[in-house]
RNA sequence: GGGCGGUUAGCUCAGUUGGCUAGAGCGCCUCGCUUACACCGAGGAGGCCGUUGGUUCGAAUCCAUCACCGCCCA
């Protein structure tokens, strides 16, 4: 029969694969090739450990693009990659030391550097492990990582052209501090956690007499008040605008301004002004001119010469403060408060604002190139409300903060000399090119890991070098992401390329849903949920595909070569029917990729497999091929050749193996042509006909049920038209009865196209009967109702008046055969 | 505080422009080891589609309100 094992074995099956197709160069493009090209950049994973589902059901997602492409006729380029991610790694490198009871400090950066290299080296590997397994036909042959000399290069002078158009300037803003990575990170990288903390009442005396009440969650900053600021419009506090308040504990001076940021109703309405360490208040300062003042070092203890709290953790100080001020009368009361406090994101710190010089990207030109962009069409959200997202973000965009105090990461191409002079160049200059001076220093900060993220689409691709990649696979085609990323990654690279290359990086950008697929293993919702659910969804599917081929597969003798005949050749009912089936389903699984709608490409092959090919074709045609009938076997083989292609996309390995056993020469399926030219086989009233059968059958089968103790098989049918041989045949082998002329005695059961007869004198269960009675009932006198509504009459279309009306005969119909 | 999304069968979710007789997979119940598959086949049970209103001949689908959950951004 066949050397097929009874089941599928995923690991003695897929192992071999990946290497062969490798081996045979089948993801290497071919930059020179004439066909069109498609492009995919991966997004890069971080090199900080394990790819995780997420990364498993995005890889999918852009792997099912990239196969299904091939197919189509396409030059394709799926790109892999690994990103640095200096902040995060930096965060692992130090957890895995502490473990050791050691800090980077004592390793020095040479040391740490070099623990860093081991780390990307094994976790890199890793990943690219991972992706074999799970299948993805990524260009090995293009491995980018973003700390390569080449990707380097191009990070630098994407640096130096900012920096030349005039856009990246250094400057002292108040910016997201986290104390623990010792680096200003941006507002994207700080998550907001509720906090239980206690609001304080703290009465500063006015000059002259009176006082004005403040109400702060951290009176340690006070430390660093520079002015008190109300609002212009609060009736309260109109008298003291323009007074001086003396701050408590300090002495200093504070000038009492009127600021529309001040909100009446918070607190006391009355607002203290530390501009070193508050981004409002240091934009009220702005406005009112008042002094910034540093009130904490850069590992978050208290600055504050002079003081006693000078040195101190801010918690210890804050407690002191307030000691201080109670003992000292200031303190009026407390109240306990929840507010939103801002974290790290990937260390977990307590971000302080402060004050701090820092490398700043002038963003407005690139932003109004995006929008502009976005307005013309030339990037599409799938779904489409997504674009709203980076629309929205885009509008409020600020100047880019891209400088970060790490050890990792691209160091600034920003050199400084003896002198004083600053150059910015892609290579280090051998001297001062204003004043030779030979002692040069280069600018410690590095680079926002973002900002070389950003360059992906083409820095990847050899940019700024006029590579011949880059001619033929920028703009890439496609992007595929997690939501949150829209905003830190698909924005930026948007700007950038539009900057740099004159065009939009892609065409299309895919927001995947956080659903969870697990590791290693294709999947979708469709194929079962849930993390092992899913694997077992998916593992089912894979047997019953392999068994299908197999039974196909052990008929098959020597009629393999048969061709599929022509559609008008086509005699019996279930084989016109399939054909059509199967072009239906053609149709479906196409239009859901191109239209990103990958859930409906699944459903639609998973239930054209199961549900039509293996239920009811296979079923129907089991029989002519163990006879050996060549249009059996031939509609067998059509079939399955094609919904294996179809598959393909989504289940590369098994569909390969299985393509791998069918008869005839075979290349590998994954540069077999997609299915097409399907559309002749399409045949309506072959639909139509082969449902009625299916109908007829499934009310055989469930009024066999309803016999109590009834046999599975057995029974004889009368058609009320004429029978047609092939409706004989179909009958019964899915009805497993006879068709008969004249029906032989017994109980008798009216179908929707005849009658069937069961040679049965057990009794039928007489509840089934009146519950599937009572059904049918209650749901005709709703559609009579609706019927006899004059209203529904007047006002609804034909084709719905219509519809009711033959619902209501098939009702009564269907009643009359239950009595 | 602003924005977005979600709330449909025990679980995870589909339901396009309102016409639904509300579906799928898993789970559950009954029957069946029929020579592709028990990783299977057959039959079934199970839902006032989150709340309250509104528009409409007709609403899971459109509008409004509220409730709870999640995410993003301030």
């Amino acid at each position: 029969m066949t050397d097929m094992p009874k089941s599928y074995d995923h690991e003695a099956t897929e192992a071999g694969w990946y290497a062969r197709w490798e081996q045979a160069g089948l993801f290497t493009a071919d930059a020179k090739s004439p066909k069109p090209k498609y492009t995919i950049c991966l997004p890069p994973p971080n090199i900080t450990g394990e790819l995780h589902m997420g990364h498993a059901l995005n890889h999918s997602l852009q792997d099912i693009c990239s196969r299904y492409r091939r197919m189509a006729g396409y030059e394709v380029l799926f790109l892999p990659g690994m990103d640095h991610a200096a902040i995060a790694t930096q965060n692992v490198i130090e957890k895995q030391l502490a473990a050791e009871g050691k800090t980077k400090e004592q390793l020095g950066r040479e040391a740490f550097q070099a623990r860093v290299n081991e780390w990307y080296a094994e976790v890199g590997d890793t990943i690219a492990r991972q992706d074999r397994i799970l299948g993805a036909s990524l260009d090995w042959t293009r491995l980018r990582f973003t700390m390569d000399e080449r990707y380097v290069r191009s990070v630098m002078t994407a640096f130096v052209a900012f920096y030349d158009r005039g856009w990246i300037y250094r400057a002292p803003r108040i910016v997201n501090w986290c104390p623990h990575d010792q680096s200003a990170i941006s507002d994207l990288e700080v998550k907001w956690e509720k906090h239980h903390d206690t609001l304080y009442f703290i009465r500063y005396p006015i000059e002259g007499g009176g006082e004005v009440m403040i109400a702060t969650v951290r009176p340690e900053t006070m430390l660093a008040d520079t002015g008190v600021a109300v609002s212009p419009t609060d009736p309260r506090y109109q008298s003291i605008i323009g007074k001086t308040a003396i701050l408590p504990l300090v002495g200093r001076k504070l000038p009492i301004v009127a600021d529309d940021a001040v909100e009446k109703d918070f607190g006391t309405g009355a607002l203290k002004v530390t501009p070193g360490h508050d981004a409002m208040d240091y934009e009220i300062g702005q406005r009112h001119h008042l002094e910034v003042i540093n009130g904490m070092h850069l590992d978050g203890r208290m600055n504050v010469p002079g003081l006693p709290y000078d040195g101190m953790p801010s918690l210890e100080a804050r407690k002191l403060v307030v000691g201080d001020l109670e003992a000292q009368g200031f303190l009026v009361r407390e109240e306990p408060y929840t507010h939103e406090v801002g974290h790290c994101d990937r260390c977990d710190a307590v971000i302080e604002p402060l004050v701090s010089e820092q490398w700043w990207l002038r963003m407005n030109k690139m932003r109004d190139k995006a929008l502009a962009a976005s307005a013309d069409g030339k990037v599409r959200w799938h779904p489409e409300r997504y674009e709203r997202t980076y629309l929205d973000w885009l509008h409020g965009l600020r100047d880019w903060n891209i400088g970060r105090q790490l050890w990792l990461g691209h160091r600034v191409p920003v050199y400084y000399c003896g002198n004083g002079h600053r150059t910015v160049t892609v290579e280090r200059p051998a001297e001062c090119p204003e004043c030779g001076n030979r002692e040069i220093t280069q600018d410690p900060d590095v680079l926002d890991t973002w900002f070389s993220s950003a360059l992906w689409p083409f820095a990847t691709l050899g940019w700024p070098d006029e590579t011949e990649d880059l001619r033929a696979f920028y703009p890439n085609d496609m992007n595929s992401t997690a939501r949150e990323i829209i905003n830190l990654w698909v924005s930026r690279m948007i700007m950038t390329g539009l900057e740099f290359m004159g065009e939009v990086p892609f065409s299309d950008v895919a927001i995947h849903c956080q659903v969870q697929a697990a590791d290693g293993r294709r999947m979708s919702k469709s194929l079962g949920t849930g993390v092992d659910p899913r694997v077992e969804g998916y593992r089912r599917f894979c047997n019953k595909l392999w068994n299908a081929t197999r039974l196909v597969l052990g008929n098959l003798g020597d009629g393999a070569a048969t061709p599929l005949p022509e559609p008008d050749e086509l005699e019996l009912i279930e084989d016109r029917w399939m054909l059509s089936r199967l072009a239906s389903a053609q149709r479906e699984v196409t239009d859901g990729i191109e239209g990103f709608e990958f859930q409906d490409s699944i459903n639609a092959a998973y239930g054209f497999v199961w549900n039509e090919f293996c239920d009811w074709w296979l079923e129907a045609a089991k029989e002519r091929l163990r006879e050996g009938d060549t249009t059996a076997q031939a509609v067998a083989i059509f079939c399955i050749d094609n919904l294996l292609r179809l598959l393909h996309p989504f289940m590369p390995f098994v569909t390969e193996e299985l393509w791998s056993r069918l008869p005839g020469e075979r290349d590998f399926i994954m540069r077999a042509p997609w299915p097409q030219d399907l559309h002749r086989y399409v045949d309506g009233q072959a639909e139509v006909e082969f449902e009625a059968l299916m109908q007829t059958v499934d009310e055989i089968r469930s009024y066999r049920k309803t016999i109590q103790g009834a046999p599975n098989k057995g029974g004889a049918v009368k058609l009320s038209e004429p029978a047609a041989p092939d409706w004989v045949q179909a009958l019964t082998l899915l009805g497993k009865v006879a068709v008969l002329d004249d029906l032989p005695p017994g109980r008798s059961f009216g179908l929707s196209t005849g009658s069937v007869v069961f040679p049965t004198v057990a009794a039928v269960d007489p509840a089934l009967t009146a519950k599937k009675k009572a059904d049918l009932q209650r749901e005709l006198e709703r559609v009579t109702a609706k019927l006899e509504n004059p209203e529904f009459r007047a006002k609804a279309p034909e084709a719905v008046i219509a519809e009711q009306e033959a619902r209501a005969d098939e009702l009564r119909a269907a009643i009359d055969r239950l009595v």
